[in-house]
DNA sequence: TGTGCACGAGTGGGAAAAAGTGGTTTCTTG
DNA sequence: CAAGAAACCACTTTTTCCCACTCGTGCACA
């Protein structure tokens, strides 16, 4: 079981190619064989998604079976289902991320990868450290994470 | 079960490597192997957090099963999950800090390592002293520690 | 009680290996 | 036929691992 953590400073190219970090590319070299499926995150924050093929097709038919008279449902359908594209690495262990995509989450040279447990987080830098500054907010949290000890 | 108590005043060196002091050395060989996972703490203070890996593997599915459709479990998620790094030490007893958690606890030359039980923290010596000085608060505290008797 | 020796901890640097980068050519597709 | 993508190759930079040195402490013996 594919189990991502940390993050990563990578760099794109002028071709918007951006090498996967070594550690994470033998991550997902035993979870999915380099076969990955790169799409939008739904929330407000902009920034992409990488799942290992298995995942995603655990996630994905669970997507298009949500009833779809709710107008939240629509947009997470759109975005999830609608800019999901399958990617496979180069000889280098890179990937190309396609424009639509890099437009979506205002990606340019300098990208954040995030582990996030079952999949990882692609974001520009710019909008990570300013998201991590932004939220120290308190917002209410549910009882699990209220009684949780660090 | 780990145990970790007092404070030790270390140095990084030009390479982001960090000795840890013989004493907790020895505590992290037979509490883990020497085998830790460093990650970012959550709250407002940027410091990091050192966990023997047993004792992070009881927290790490904790984390990763909270319903993040919530905006504070995703901040929980990304800040502890996505700076989580396995560790280990060479051969002279160092560790290695990325340089995203470097940056993102301000780590320079001057660090402080506080035992927190089954955990340690990791400060920049300036900002701890800095906490010190600051934090006389008065802030409202939770029943079981109203009833301690120091 | 003071001096010196020895061991262990901490520090720094250097060499080998691996990872990341950029460009060129070939292939595919519109 | 042109434009963009994929594959390949070669180079540069970073990382990692290991070894050697220094400093401080403690113990022993004079």
């Amino acid at each position: 079981m594919s189990n991502f953590l940390g993050s990563h400073a990578i760099n794109m190219d002028a071709k918007g190619r951006l090498a996967i970090p070594a550690k994470v590319r033998e991550s997902l070299a035993q979870a999915c064989a380099g076969r990955i499926v790169l799409t939008a995150n739904a929330d407000e924050e902009r920034c992409l998604l990488v799942y290992p093929e298995p995942e995603w097709e655990i996630l994905r038919p669970k997507i298009e079976a949500l009833p779809n008279m709710n107008k939240a449902v629509r947009r997470l359908q759109r975005l999830l289902l609608g800019n999901a594209a399958p990617m496979e690495m180069d000889s280098a262990g890179r990937i190309l991320v396609p424009p639509t995509l890099r437009n979506y989450a205002h990606l340019e040279k300098k990208l954040m990868l995030i582990g996030q447990g079952k999949k990882l987080e692609l974001w520009s830098e710019e909008r990570w450290f300013a998201w991590l500054d932004e939220s120290c907010g308190d917002e209410d949290m549910p009882p699990e994470m209220e009684a949780l000890s660090l």
